[in-house]
Order: structure tokens, then C-alpha cells, then sequence
RNA sequence: GUGCCAGUAGCUCAGCUGGAUAGAGCAACGGCCUUCUAAGCCGUGGGUCGGGGGUUCGAAUCCCUUCUGGCACGCCA
């Protein structure tokens, strides 16, 4: 179906038309001035210059051929705007056809197309730390946005496995228990199914044997020839290494499962790694490599560029492989395993030059196929209340599960004496947390820095993530109240009423509003736009229930049209704030 | 040095493909619970849209310039 403004805007359109004038002016758009009407056309102003006339005079001409019944008014005010308002019925006729529709009469663009999206960046041995908190929730958010707008939308981790970490960690291993068979040349065996280490182990191992490499020279040089080894195959060494991923893969999933956000597949980048040798084959039979400073490289700059251009680097000039290349072969990799249409990157926008440059090898190499979009989405950084980038206290970096506790306990002190059963409680005030955080943070543009100040976010009142939740649950608890059965028509509850009060009006129109919140959401790539919807209609709801007394209501055909109300409220606001990524709970 | 991004109310942010009186939330102040969840609702006060030029009938929005802050700039990821 049309939206609301896109189907006043035909209306205008045949005015314009009608009155002898383009009708590409008539383009309507919600009102900025509420309080004079609902919807306005600014086309005349815009007109003026064509026809050498008074816009005000060009609004009178449109507005005199407007189609009757469909407005309560339209009225022309100077210098030249056509102001709207729409009649109960015909909006009431219009938001009817968003019910019995899973996607509420929402036409999307992307159906028969596929788009990867990538923002995991997770490290294997390495926990979950404030850094991968954005991308995890903008990257999960899009990916559920794109899917309801038809795109086959796949998410892809895409975890940091192969590289120097590997060779510390193994490093560092073979110092502690050097018995182990893995360093054990000789041995032929099978090694042992359960890893030498647990997760925690890992996690300790890690952070110090990087420390260590960079006060000892000799471990440093260790662990590089120990990567070596194991990117050409060394037997013991790729049992770590898949010891590793067993251990970590498990840990990351139960860490994103626990924040809701779940990957279609988790590739890694020792998968692209292979495609590495024959993409760089490729390129220089191409001719589009060179060798700068010993490094090869692809010149990346055009002539458009104002600004300078490094050329990309494929290889070091040591002859190893470098972030640059793996990106590459990723993308190499997508196309042959996936052929998307396109390929989105939720990633910290500090890398935004690399991927410009990787960007455009793939272009110029024909790595991606020309009608592949490449996007990236950079990610503004979380800051603390000071606007530095978060810290522990020790100046060291937090990890993410402890950020999202000290949420979920403010939360739930919060909740301390609310009448809920105690073991419902805990699950309750996880969900309201990580609500909190995830509405917070998508409510901010997903490009720019934000403050996330706990003790705001975990205050509850104004336009929060639990605001919206406790929204949802009063219309939960009301639905409950009036026990609405299966067979309720909702449809024909709205369709046989065709008068409204104001706040039941407003709120009509705020729901009617989804259609081009989403078309921007998706065109944008932007959740806040779906945040700035969602509150809104909230809004509305709140003042609509201050307004009417609803379950006392005594005529049959206002408490029933009220119901259908009160349902698509719930489902179109549910749905947005599942692709916020947030569940909400039956009661708080 | 080059480039990118940001600067809007005391604070945190929307608005930016030009349109009417620049909007929210928090904080401040004042109302509203015998009645469907007061984590709510209603109202009041608060802004040289960083500064300066320009384009336009009309600029927070476009162009130039300048100040301030953040970030990135070939062999780390």
C-alpha cells in the first residue's frame, strides 16, 4: 500500500494537474506546524518561479480542485502552503488495510535481493570488550531492518583468527607446559579432543603474551615464527589454533546470544586467507600491482580525489599478508560463496580509509562484480559521562558483559519493589537493561560519538528504551483486560467508524506514519530513525490512555474500534522494537 | 601538513536533499493517582543553531572563510 503522505501527495498531484500546473509539486509531507494542520504541500512556493506567479495565487488555483470528502480542510496561508487536514474516514479507510498484513502494508525494495552485513570484529581469545557493543547492535538492527524490507540479510561475524595473537598465544603455551603433544615434533598421534586451556585461561594467556613480546625481543621474534609455522600448515600448531576457536567460538556465541544478537554465519578470516595467493596473481597479471618501498601495492587514487590517497598494501614487504589483503579476499570470498547485491560494514569509521582503499582494489581488480554496493557504515565511539572513550577505572578497557551488568543491577535495585515474583524478576530487569542499552544507543545516529551516562540511561523516564517497554506492557496488561477473542475482527472494527476524538486521531496518524519512517530507515541505514517512530507513537498511545477511559468504555463499536487500535499500536511498535533488537517482557 | 566528522536550550541529542513560531528528553518550576501499570499525563520558563561573509523571496539546512574539539593519514588490526 501507499503511505499516508505518498497517497495525499497523488491527490495534490491531480489538483496541480488539474489547475494547469506540474503536479510533480504536489509532494505532501507531514505538517511542522501541528497546530494548523496535519499534512502540507509546499509545491506552490517552489511553483512560483516556473510560472511567474504569486505562490499564494498558485495554492488557490490547487486548492480549488482539490477532491472533495477526502479533506476536512484545505487551506492556503501566505506565502503560499497548503495546509491539510484529513477527514476521520478517509484516514480511518486508509490505516485499515495495515491490518492481517505482517509487514502492516509496508511495500520494501529489496525482496529477491541478498545483502551481508558485517559487524562482529570479535577476536577469538580475546573477550567482548565496550568496543564491539556498537557494531553489535547497529550491525543486528540493520540486518533486521534490511530483512523486513525482503532482503535475504545475512550477518556475517566474520572473527579475527589468524595473525600474530595465534602465534603469542602459542607462544606463551609452550612456556607453561611445554609437554604438551602439540610441541612435540616427533609425535604422530592423534592430539587430545579437550583443549589444554579453558576460555578464562585464554583470555589471561593473551593479554600477556602480547605484554611480553613487547618487552622481549627473542618471544616477540618466537611467536612470529611460530605464526609462520602455523599459516604453512604445522600440524601441532593448527590443533591449537582449532582449539582456540572451539574454545572461543562457544564463549562469543553465549556472549551475543546473551545480547540478542545472532549471526547467520561465522566465517573467519583465516577462511578468506586462502584466496589470498591467487588474488594477488591476479592482480598483477591485471598490471595493477607495483612495488613501493618493497611493499606491492595498488594505486588506489583517482583523479577526482581531493584529498590524498595511499595506495593499498597487499604485501609486506617481508612477504607476509596484512589486514588489507584479508579484507580483500573476504570480499573475494562473499562473491564466490554468496553473490550478494550488496555487502554493508559495521565497523569503528576510524578504519573508514582502509576500506576505501580495499574498497577500490576490489573495484579495480573486479574482485566485486559492478552492480555489488559496497558499504561502509562507520560507528561513532561510546564514551563515559566525561565524553572520553570508556575505561575501567585503571585506565584499562571494560569488558562488555561487565558494562551490561552494571545496567542490569541498576535496573533491577530499580525494580526492588515492584509486586513480581522474585525468580521473574532477574529476567525481567536483564531484558529492561539491555533495552536501556540498545535503545540508547540506537536512538543516537549511528555515525556519530554518544555519552552513555548510566545513570541517565538507567533513569527510566523520557524517551528511554524501558519508556517504551513500559508502553508496551500497559497495552499488554489492556488487551489482557478485555480479553479480545480469536475471532475478533479488527479490520472491520475500524472500517464501520468514521469519527474520532483528537488524541485518537493523532494517534491514527502517528501509526500511519511507519510506512516512511521504515522507507527512511532502510534508504538510511538508520535504526534512529525507527527509534524517533516508535517514540512518537508511544507518546501518542499515553496521551490517547490519558484521555479515554478505555475498558470502561460502554459503546460497543468505540471499545471495539479501540481494540483494533490498541492491537496495531502493539504489533507495529513490537515489530519496531524487534528491529531494534529488543524483546519485551509480558509485565515490569 | 592533507583530509574526514562534529559544534543547535544548563546537560544529552533530533532536525540538515532550503520553507511557517528551530523540536524532544533530562534537569528546574507548577499541576494530575477512590478509576485500565504515576517507569505515566498536562503545563511554565529556557536557544546570537560556534563566529563572519555570501547565494535566495526565504538558510540551522547550500557555498566560502574562520575558531574550537575529535579522528584518520603505506608495511598494526
Amino acid at each position: 500500500m501507499l503511505s499516508l503522505t505518498q497517497a495525499i501527495s497523488e491527490k495534490i498531484r491531480k489538483a496541480f494537474a488539474l489547475a494547469g500546473y506540474d503536479e510533480s509539486y504536489g509532494v505532501v509531507t507531514v505538517s511542522n506546524r501541528p497546530d494548523l494542520c496535519e499534512f502540507q504541500c509546499n509545491g506552490a512556493l517552489m511553483a512560483a518561479k516556473q510560472y511567474h506567479k504569486a505562490p499564494l495565487a498558485i495554492a488557490g488555483d490547487v486548492a480549488s480542485k482539490v477532491e472533495e470528502g477526502f479533506f476536512d480542510s484545505v487551506e492556503t496561508v501566505a506565502p503560499g502552503f497548503i495546509n491539510l487536514k484529513i477527514s476521520d474516514k478517509a484516514l480511518l479507510e486508509h490505516v485499515k488495510d495495515m491490518f492481517g498484513d505482517d509487514r502492516f502494508g509496508f511495500e520494501g525494495t529489496g525482496k529477491g535481493k541478498k545483502v551481508i552485513i558485517d559487524y562482529g570484529g570479535a577476536n577469538v581469545a580475546k573477550p567482548l570488550h565496550v568496543g564491539h557493543l556498537r557494531p553489535a547492535i547497529i550491525g543486528e538492527s540493520i540486518k533486521r531492518i534490511l530483512a523486513f524490507d525482503g532482503f535475504e540479510a545475512i550477518g556475517d561475524v566474520h572473527l579475527g583468527d589468524w595473525g600474530l595473537q595465534i602465534g603469542l598465544i602459542i607462544t606463551e603455551l609452550k612456556r607453561r607446559k611445554p609437554d604438551l603433544p602439540y610441541f612435540d615434533d616427533s609425535f604422530t598421534g592423534e592430539y587430545p579432543k579437550e583443549a589444554p586451556f579453558t576460555i578464562s585461561e585464554l583470555e589471561e594467556i593473551y593479554p600477556f603474551a602480547s605484554k611480553t613480546s613487547k618487552e622481549d625481543e627473542a618471544y616477540r621474534e618466537e611467536a612470529k615464527q611460530a605464526t609462520k609455522l602455523l599459516q604453512e600448515g604445522h600440524r601441532g600448531f593448527r590443533a591449537i589454533w582449532q582449539h582456540i576457536l572451539d574454545v572461543s567460538i562457544e564463549d562469543l556465541k553465549k556472549n551475543y546470544d546473551n545480547l540478542n544478537v545472532h549471526f547467520e554465519l561465522w566465517k573467519k578470516e583465516s577462511d578468506a586467507n586462502v584466496y589470498i595467493p591467487e588474488i594477488i596473481e591476479d592482480l598483477k597479471a591485471k598490471g595493477l600491482t607495483r612495488i613501493s618501498e618493497g611493499a606491492l601495492v595498488v594505486d588506489v587514487k583517482e583523479d577526482t580525489d581531493q584529498k590524498e590517497m595511499p595506495p593499498c598494501i597487499l604485501q609486506k614487504s617481508d612477504g607476509a599478508f596484512l589486514y588489507a589483503s584479508t579484507d580483500v579476499a573476504t570480499i573475494y570470498e562473499r562473491e564466490k560463496l554468496f553473490d550478494p547485491d550488496r555487502i554493508i560494514y559495521v565497523v569503528d569509521k576510524r578504519q573508514e580509509l582502509h576500506f576505501d582503499q580495499v574498497f577500490r582494489t576490489c573495484r579495480k581488480g573486479g574482485i566485486a562484480k559492478d552492480s555489488t554496493e559496497l558499504t561502509f557504515l562507520g560507528n561513532g565511539t561510546m564514551n563515559g559521562p566525561d565524553g572520553k572513550p570508556f575505561k575501567t577505572r585503571d585506565g584499562g578497557v571494560l569488558r562488555l558483559e561487565y558494562l551490561i551488568k552494571s545496567i542490569c543491577d541498576k535496573v533491577a535495585e530499580r525494580m526492588a519493589d515492584s509486586d513480581i515474583p522474585e525468580d521473574e524478576k532477574k529476567k525481567i530487569s536483564d531484558m529492561v537493561g539491555l533495552a536501556a542499552i540498545k535503545y540508547g544507543d540506537l536512538s543516537n545516529q549511528a555515525t556519530k560519538d554518544y555519552i552513555f551516562d548510566i545513570d541517565r540511561f538507567t533513569s527510566f523516564e523520557g524517551n528511554t528504551g524501558p519508556y517504551i517497554l513500559y508502553t508496551l506492557v500497559r497495552i499488554k496488561s489492556l488487551l489482557q483486560k478485555l480479553g479480545v477473542s480469536d475471532s475478533f475482527d479488527a479490520k472491520g472494527a475500524v472500517a464501520c467508524s468514521d469519527s474520532v476524538s483528537d488524541s485518537e486521531k493523532k494517534l491514527w496518524l502517528s501509526l500511519a506514519g511507519f510506512h516512511d519512517a521504515m522507507r527512511k530507515a532502510v534508504d538510511e541505514i538508520a535504526p534512529h530513525k525507527i527509534c524517533t517512530f516508535i517514540y512518537e507513537t508511544a507518546d501518542q498511545f499515553n496521551s490517547f490512555y490519558h484521555d479515554n477511559r478505555i475498558i470502561s468504555q460502554e459503546d460497543s463499536a468505540i471499545k471495539n474500534r479501540w481494540t483494533a487500535l490498541l492491537e496495531l499500536v502493539l504489533a507495529v511498535v513490537e515489530k519496531c522494537v524487534d528491529m531494534l533488537g529488543i524483546v519485551v517482557p509480558e509485565r515490569m
